[in-house]
DNA sequence: TTCATCAAAATTATGTGTAATTTATAAAAA
DNA sequence: TTTTTATAAATTACACATAATTTTGATGAA
């Protein structure tokens, strides 16, 4: 189709790569397209050099799954991630990354535990860009084989969001050094396949993540 | 577009209705389309009498939903809904019901628990049929005003599927005088305002519907 | 200035046609 | 008989064209 720049922050989340849909996917996850912001399919068109037919339809997918609303008569815009979007993004999360990872603490193996330690080393030298992908790296492990694929793809998609809302926001290192802590720590449990242990630790970092989201969020007013 | 036969079933759970992808959502969820089934655009468009473009698009959009799998150059199939699929929804449900309904249970109104009475009052003389959808009616009533749009949406999404699932297979009738118990048992807790006691209830009302399901499915292989 | 009105431009929605691809069918070879 | 191969039919994918709708912007009246 056209040259695009690679996006590996979010690669992991995004299967397919070389579709008008993942395209449109990445650039939305990556804020290159931002929240409310129109999709001109004829615009679209041009840009991804094709026509407009399989532009409408990667958007009416997208609709689908909640990254693009389509008003009739008056076209797609990327769907407005604000407050409340992001209390219910993390509300659902917290439904499901205990779920998900109740499982993963009973199956994982011990390859599974070293990969997450290796990116744990690297978390601590990390940019704050770098530490988001790291981190979206570190629980796509946790979450990947679960059996529910259902689950796991709207977990997927719920981070996505997260994501994007987040890509054009700066992390601070207080921030940064808790949830590093906070990983360590999912990582002991693991160890000892302390499902407890692990479930409790999770529901803290995803409630002090979505804290420190929301946080931020209401101080600008979003 | 055509002329089509309404399906009062589903409604609440479907919005818009004159549009071909509720046409065809329809006709999943009381499995005209069945589970695999090719949805073949062509054939589509000849029966909503309209292009394929159309029809192309919401075939896209129900991938989103994931209600449909389009497989490149192959085309659409129905998702198929088999044992699996089963465990996954319901897994996911009993997620999210407990969630939402703690809040229906703090913040409904007097008027929301006669209409679940008048209800359950129709419950007692339904057919499976019609008692699948006062069933759903009633849940429906119990979500649908959730300030979290996502969880609602995706409650919606999954009792979709499991209608599409069951409409094929009669319910028992011990089942049903089972069910029509927990509702009522339902309703007392929300005359209380007992959070935990409906909670109680709602998992053991989810969990043997779930248990009833796998057995049917897993006694007749799909 | 502010509001209402209307025409032009932009954009969406969708119908039509064609190339590319896959699937189905049948004949030929093992 | 079974497998392979070739051909035809069905179907998808997509470019293009046109109709319908909305948005924009200019003009004139209050």
């Amino acid at each position: 189709m056209l040259e695009r720049k690679e996006s590996p922050l979010v690669s992991p989340l995004i299967g397919e790569k070389s579709t008008i849909y993942s395209y449109i996917l990445n650039d939305i996850a990556n804020a290159v397209f931002q929240s409310g912001d129109r999709l001109v399919s004829t615009k679209l068109a041009e840009k991804y050099q094709t026509s407009i037919n399989p532009v409408r339809e990667a958007l009416k997918q997208l609709q689908g799954e909640g990254f693009v609303t389509v008003e009739p008569n008056s076209g797609a815009r990327v769907a407005r991630f604000e407050y409340n979007t992001l209390r219910d993004v993390f509300e659902i999360l917290q439904l499901l990354e205990p779920y998900l990872m109740s499982w993963f603490v009973e199956e994982h193996s011990e390859e599974d535990r070293n990969e997450m330690e290796s990116l744990l080393k690297e978390m601590e030298t990390a940019t704050d860009q770098e530490y988001r992908a790291l981190d979206t790296q570190f629980h796509w492990l946790t979450v990947k084989n679960h059996y529910n694929i259902k689950a796991v793809d709207l977990w997927r998609r719920n981070r996505l969001i997260l994501l994007a809302m987040q890509s054009n926001v700066r992390l601070n290192t207080t921030r940064i050094k808790q949830s590093i802590e906070e990983h360590k720590r999912i990582i002991s449990g693991l160890k000892n396949r302390d499902v407890t242990a692990v479930l409790d630790i999770m529901t803290e970092h995803i409630g002090n993540s979505g804290k420190y989201w929301t946080k931020y969020l209401s101080r600008n007013h979003i």
